[in-house]
DNA sequence: CCTTGAGTTGAAGTTCGCTTCAAGTCGGAG
DNA sequence: CTCCGACTTGAAGCGAACTTCAACTCAAGG
């Protein structure tokens, strides 16, 4: 007991993050594994420090193809420090800082609607197509997780 | 020139919206549109104000299914007016209040995450499972649009 | 009347972040 | 050695919100 890696059922119930979904952060070279002589998944500890820096994230609002590239720019060779975390985390700030900002400012915008009752597509902030919180093309719309327990 | 009614290209051009959106709205029965003799869809002006309310909804983050029973809570026989539109816009105040709020935490834990660079699944509030950031079973996750002009 | 751009349909495709399935293998307890 | 639960794989499915496609019709100007 007590070993030096896990298998991906132990991963799983530590992380919380489904066996699946670890099979595929693998495959988009999100976290990694050494396999046994019977080709099943051993994780080191520092995975753990992974999937939580993955899962909290994707709370930011980041694809999991940016945060495959921000896992990336970590120093290759040794294990990452505090540090090394607490600067990706850092990068994260300003996206969450600008996401407040802009649900503040829709916030704000619908307070002054809720006035007029206008709505009105020219004249409403809301809806100015200059404006950041446009949708960005095609595929799936972004948007953050509603408040419910699981 | 100056009809009383949209073709779906002058919708689509006045809202922002595309054709190809709006008649998947129209098919989940979000806007309304009544049809030439030649089977074309033309819309009433009102109809400009219910796909505004339909885009600064998806801002919210409240989904097409959820607009439409909102919509669907307008009185019936009348022209709604800005008092009725202003009564749906307050109902989503709250939810805006409360990812605003959610998002706030996030940040301030990911700033003592920062401090200390732990990332600990068990030890770090970013991490609770009972927190009510952490998602809801399968499907996709539902996330905030990314800054980023359109 | 002819042409051309705008409109029509249903079906299928796209993206993201997974889950589910089937069919088979591993590994540790007894 | 046997058993059983945990693991393996690739392929397919899901859900939201659309887009794209093909084949066709409509409507308005010249």
């Amino acid at each position: 007991m007590h070993e030096a890696t896990l298998t991906i059922g132990q991963l799983a119930d530590r992380s919380g993050v489904a066996p699946s979904a670890l099979r595929y952060y693998e495959r988009l070279g999100l976290i990694h594994a050494v396999r046994t002589g019977g080709n099943q998944r051993r994780y080191a500890r520092t995975e753990l420090r992974r999937v939580a820096f993955i899962r909290i994230s994707q709370q930011v609002g980041v694809s999991l193809e940016e945060i495959r590239a921000a896992l990336d720019s970590l120093p290759s060779g040794r294990t990452p420090t505090p540090d090394d975390w607490a600067a990706l985390s850092r990068a994260w700030r300003d996206r969450l800082d600008e996401r407040i900002r802009l649900l503040g400012k829709l916030r704000d915008d619908l307070d002054g609607c809720i006035g007029c009752g206008c709505l009105s597509l020219q004249r409403c902030t809301l809806y100015n197509p200059g404006d950041s919180l446009a949708a960005e093309g095609p595929g799936p719309r972004l948007m953050l997780p509603r408040p419910g327990q699981g």
